[in-house]
This record gives structure tokens, C-alpha cells and sequence, in this order.
DNA sequence: ATACTAATATCA
DNA sequence: GATATTAGTATG
């Protein structure tokens, strides 16, 4: 009889001890009884007889994690404080039959790889030597082709690769690409696949026919043996930080895997991240391969003002396409009171309900809570309540009574809620029955929109008002993100709506300026990477309460000396679904100290963002 | 004293 | 995570 310690799949449950009168190898995934019930677990140690009684393994899968995953997913839990459990859960585990078998498949014909231009070769012969590396070029410098002749090269290696991008929404036009060179020697992976498709796709893998997976954050995750690369594209883009247990970031990650499993790693970006600028050998793509030309003009305002609608208009009547961005959060109206200047909040959360015209209700964007539209004040009894701030709705109908015979596409989360409707919309912006694509982050994201000669830019102001020690950055990133989008083909106008002109101007033709100035800054306030930060959130229904454990929790953290408590109280939005949020925010010169002092305190009622993006 | 809910402990 | 146990508190 062997003894075993494991780890069940799926729960918070502490290691426990079951027998088995099989030898089993760690990682192998077993079926447990527990309580009343039969639970998924992981082996994770033999262990002598103890001195309870102990239950026994009543079966075993085929399925088995290695050693490196299990590796990866011990540190993921340390790192960023989930449970075993929830970390080795990311990952899939390999099959027994395979037994993480080195099968190299011959190539059957070769592949032809991309044709480089002589920059793009320079590039890829720097790439070849590194094993990590952020390679930064500016938006149409052709990233893609270098990415595809690396993968050609892993797979003439007999090895295999992971290409990760930012947004599920981006894998129809990358899959489209890809699958020229490596037909189904390459499968997209997201979240959103049916199971089927996920079976269907882990059978490709077993079988060595699959060589390479393409994908957004979970694709990381994938059974792929002999992985040679990873490719890190956007590099720069806050989506690869999970929001949810474990709250880890995929490209840090895949950089942490890169010298676990000793492959070659990555990152790409117009706009790198100051982080990975700082942190890796950069190569850079020294000229667009198509060469551009943009001519940039700065207005003033926080709406869709005449020089705007005048600009649309022209490009308009000379059947040109054009591109208006607003932020996110602009994309929210909100109903408020003249008379006592309350905005109507959601009952559950501390935000402003938004206002969706066209479905005549109000949706609160944290908790989806909604209700009919309210036309009282509820604090003062004043009668019509008014709305306020820019959404793409309200945009869209100012643009379209004012430029008669506009066809406007609507480009957000509120409309583009499938692969299909994006499809589609892309479609018909390409075809040109669409004129204007109208929307928020989402423009920003890679999307190729080759015939746009005008970009309209607003609300990068919001965006550098927020709280927040990268609001610079990410208002530049984006401004050089959307810009990108368009000229691709001729000659472009780009027009700026910000109050900061300035700023932006200085930096136009050069990111990488902008990057070092960024950086003497960072350094000089002490932020990232020229520190470690971290922030914990506290949420309780009883308010007093969240701040007692706040505050409990912030005395135990004065006791370690090298840990610096930037700030702590009320988290910006202060409620979400009924429950009361506090924050602290904490920095320390190296994460060693940092995460020592985080474990000292975690418990239950706190949760630990490592690295945090958002600061809300 | 009783009936509920909330906080806490345990699982092999 | 699910469930059993205990502490806490509202109620008549």
C-alpha cells in the first residue's frame, strides 16, 4: 500500500493523505472521496503511513501534470497568492498515453517561409541569438512575418510554439495569417471554444500533428511537448493581467516558463511597456515596411465639437473612411440631478448607472444590475433628470443628424458581442457600405483598417486624469495605437482632442523618447520596474467591518521595515455588488521583501494583487 | 428560551 | 469548495 499526499482540483481543501495500492507518479490527476462526494485531485508527494486511517484513491485518470507545470503552478500560487489548486488548474494536463513523449514528427513538406525584407532579416538573425528579447516595431514595420519565419524555424526543429495576443477578438485575423504558412500544423485557443473544439484540438497535440498554438491568455496553458517559443505580440497590453484567482500576468509568465522549460521567449510591440523595455534586449525594426505619412492636428474640448464634425464630414463627401475612439469609461452616460447635481447610482454599487437609450434602460457596469429609467431624482424629488458625458450611442446620433447619409459602425463591447458581429462589422468597414468606425479600447487592438485617411482621438485627457502611476503611458500607448491603424495605405490626418497638447507633441515621431523620459520619471517616483508594487482589496457587506480588517491589516504590515504603505482607506469605486471596498497599496525596492511581509498577513478576508494594472 | 444567521473549522 | 460546528444575536 503506497500513501500519497494530494491537492484537490477545484477547492480551497488543505493537502490530504489517501492510499493506493498503485504507484503512482506525482502529478498523475486521481478521483478522491471526500465527505460524500468523489473529488478531482492532483499526486503531489508519497508520504509514509500516517497515524489516521485513510481513505483510498478510487481511480486514476490518463491524465498526468509534469513536473514543470506542476513547478510553474507552485510558484503562480506563491507569486500571486492563489491556492495550489487554482494555479495548477490554469494548466491541462498531458495524457499518460502520450507520457509527455517526445514524438518528432518529420515535416512532410517543408514549409516555405515568409520572404524578409533585408530590416526584417537584420532583425531575425538578432531574434536567433536571443532567448529573450523585446522586439520593437512601429505598427505595419511587418512584426508578423519575423514571428511566422520563427516559428517556421521551431518547427524544422521539430519544436513546437506558443503565440499569444492580447484579445480573443484578434484570433479570426492572426488565425487567417497564420494558417497560410502552417495550415493545421496551427490551432487558435481562447476561453470561448465549445468543449468539443478543445478535445478535438488536444487530440491534434497528443497526435504531433498540432505544432503550434495561437492564442489569447490560456493558450499559455496548452499540453504542447518540445515547446521552443513563445511569442509574447502587444506586449505592452493590460488584458494579459488576470483579473480574477490567480491574478497573473500571462507575460510574465510565459517569461518565467521561457527559462523553466529553456525556450526562447518573445515579446513584440509598437508601444512596449516601459517594464519590458527596461528589463530585456531590445531589437528594434528600424523603419515601417510600409512608410506612412500622418499629419497630426490638436483641438481642444470633451465632445464632438464643429472642427470634428467638420473634419467627418469632408472625409465623408470625398468617400474617405475615417475613426473616432473614445475611451471606455466616456462610453457611459450617466443620469444626473440639476437640481441637487446627484447622479443616480446603482443600489449595489457606489458608480453611476449608465444609460442605454436604445434598449430604454439603465445598466450599472459593475454588477450588471438593471433597471427602467428613472426620471426623479431620488434625492431631492427634482423632475427631468439630465444625462451627461459622451457615449458611443449619443455619438453616434450626433454624427449621424449632422452628416446626412453616414454610415456609422459601432465598434465597442455593448455591439461587438461575438466573433460574428465582429466579423461582420469588419466586414462591412472593408466592403466600405460602412463609413465611420465609431468605438473604445477595442480600435486600439491590432485590427488592420487599411483605407482610413481620418482618426479622430478623444478623451486621452480622462485617460491622464486617472489615478493612476501609468496614466501617461497609457494615454501615449494609445494614442500611438490608434494612430497606427490608419495611413496604412495613403496619407492620413490624425486629429487629437486634448487639453495636453504638448505632451503629445513632443513625442509623435518617436515612442522610444517618450519611453526613456518615462523611465527618468518612474525612477525618480520610485514606481515600477524600479520597484515592486502591490495592492490588496479588502470587500465586505458590513462596511465597519472592511475598514477594521483594512486597518488590522495594515498594522501588521507597519512591523516589516522594508515594506512601504503608499496609501490605504477606501478603494476608488467604493462598492461593488453590496459590498464595501477598501484598498492598501503597497511598495517595496525588490519583491523579496515584499512578498515575505504579504504572506505574514494573508488570510481570507484580503486578497493580494501582485504587480496590479488597475487601480479601481 | 428559542430560532435564526454569521463566523469558523474541517475534510484523509 | 462544500459542509458540519460553534458563536452571535435577534425575537417574542
Amino acid at each position: 500500500m503506497q500513501y500519497y499526499k494530494i491537492i484537490l482540483l477545484r477547492s480551497s481543501a488543505p493537502d490530504l493523505t489517501y492510499s493506493s495500492h498503485e504507484i503512482l507518479a506525482m502529478g498523475t490527476v486521481v478521483t478522491v472521496p471526500l465527505k460524500t462526494t468523489f473529488k478531482d485531485a492532483v499526486v503531489i508527494l508519497e508520504v509514509e503511513k500516517p497515524e489516521f486511517n485513510t481513505a483510498e484513491i478510487v481511480s486514476v485518470t490518463d491524465r498526468v501534470y509534469s513536473a514543470e507545470q506542476m513547478e510553474i503552478a507552485k510558484f503562480i500560487s506563491e507569486y500571486y497568492f492563489s491556492s495550489f489548486s487554482e494555479a495548477i488548474s490554469l494548466f491541462l494536463p498531458f495524457s499518460t498515453q502520450e507520457a509527455q513523449g517526445v514524438k518528432i514528427k518529420t515535416l512532410v513538406e517543408p514549409i516555405v517561409a515568409p520572404i524578409l525584407s533585408a530590416i526584417q532579416e537584420k532583425a531575425y538573425e538578432q531574434l536567433l541569438k536571443k532567448d529573450r528579447a523585446l522586439l520593437f516595431g512601429v505598427t505595419g514595420s511587418g512584426k508578423t512575418e519575423i514571428f511566422i519565419s520563427l516559428m517556421v524555424k521551431m518547427m524544422e526543429e521539430g519544436k513546437t510554439s506558443i503565440f499569444l495576443m492580447p484579445e480573443i477578438s484578434l484570433t479570426p485575423q492572426m488565425e487567417k495569417r497564420l494558417k497560410v504558412y502552417f495550415g493545421d500544423a496551427v490551432e487558435m485557443w481562447h476561453s470561448k471554444l465549445t468543449k468539443k473544439k478543445k478535445a478535438s484540438i488536444l487530440e491534434g497535440i497528443e497526435a504531433g500533428n498540432i505544432r503550434i498554438i495561437a492564442g489569447a491568455r490560456s493558450a499559455l496553458f496548452v499540453p504542447l511537448s518540445n515547446l521552443g517559443l513563445i511569442i509574447v505580440d502587444e506586449e505592452h497590453d493590460d488584458s494579459y493581467k488576470a483579473m480574477t484567482r490567480p491574478r497573473y500576468h500571462a507575460r510574465d509568465v510565459a517569461v518565467l516558463m521561457g527559462q523553466k522549460l529553456e525556450t526562447k521567449v518573445l515579446l513584440a510591440s509598437a508601444t512596449p511597456s516601459m517594464t519590458s523595455y527596461y528589463k530585456f534586449d531590445v531589437v528594434k525594426l528600424e523603419k515601417p515596411y510600409v512608410e506612412t505619412k500622418k499629419r497630426y492636428k490638436f483641438i481642444t474640448g470633451n465632445s464632438i465639437n464643429t472642427p470634428i464634425l467638420t473634419m467627418l464630414d469632408k472625409n465623408f463627401k470625398g468617400k474617405e473612411q475615417s475613426l473616432l475612439f473614445l475611451p471606455t469609461r466616456g462610453n457611459f452616460k450617466y443620469l444626473y440631478c440639476e437640481n441637487c447635481g446627484k447622479t443616480h447610482l446603482c443600489p449595489y454599487c457606489s458608480v453611476g448607472m449608465a444609460l442605454h437609450r436604445q434598449r430604454r434602460h439603465l445598466k450599472c457596469h459593475y454588477c450588471n444590475f438593471t433597471e427602467t429609467i428613472q426620471d426623479t431624482c431620488t434625492q431631492c424629488g427634482h423632475s427631468p433628470l439630465k444625462s451627461e458625458r459622451m457615449g458611443t450611442q449619443e455619438a453616434i446620433e450626433v454624427i449621424e443628424s449632422s452628416i446626412k447619409g453616414i454610415e456609422v459602425e459601432q465598434f465597442d463591447k455593448d455591439s461587438i458581442t461575438t466573433a460574428k458581429k465582429l466579423k461582420e462589422a469588419l466586414r462591412r468597414f472593408e466592403s466600405g457600405e460602412s463609413n465611420l468606425l465609431l468605438g473604445t479600447q477595442m480600435l486600439s487592438k491590432g485590427h488592420d483598417y487599411a483605407n482610413i485617411t481620418l482618426s479622430v482621438i478623444m478623451g486621452l485627457d480622462y485617460i491622464l486624469g486617472l489615478a493612476d502611476y501609468r496614466a501617461r503611458e497609457r494615454a501615449m500607448s494609445l494614442l500611438f495605437q490608434i494612430a497606427g491603424r490608419s495611413g496604412r495605405a495613403k496619407e492620413a490626418d490624425v486629429i487629437v482632442q486634448t487639453g495636453d497638447a504638448e505632451f503629445f507633441q513632443t513625442y509623435l515621431n518617436d515612442y522610444e523618447e517618450f519611453v526613456k523620459d518615462e523611465l527618468l520619471f518612474l525612477e525618480m517616483a520610485n514606481y515600477p520596474p524600479f520597484s515592486s508594487l502591490a495592492r490588496i482589496l479588502i470587500a465586505h457587506k458590513d462596511e465597519s467591518k472592511a475598514g477594521k480588517i483594512t486597518l488590522d491589516t495594515v498594522i501588521k504590515l507597519k512591523a516589516f521595515e522594508e515594506v512601504e504603505i503608499v496609501g490605504h482607506g477606501k478603494a476608488p469605486v467604493e462598492r461593488i455588488a453590496n459590498k464595501y471596498r477598501f484598498h492598501i497599496l503597497l511598495r517595496a525596492k525588490s519583491r523579496v521583501p515584499l512578498l515575505k511581509a504579504l504572506h505574514a498577513v494573508e488570510c481570507r478576508e484580503i486578497e493580494v494583487d501582485m504587480d496590479p494594472v488597475e487601480f479601481s
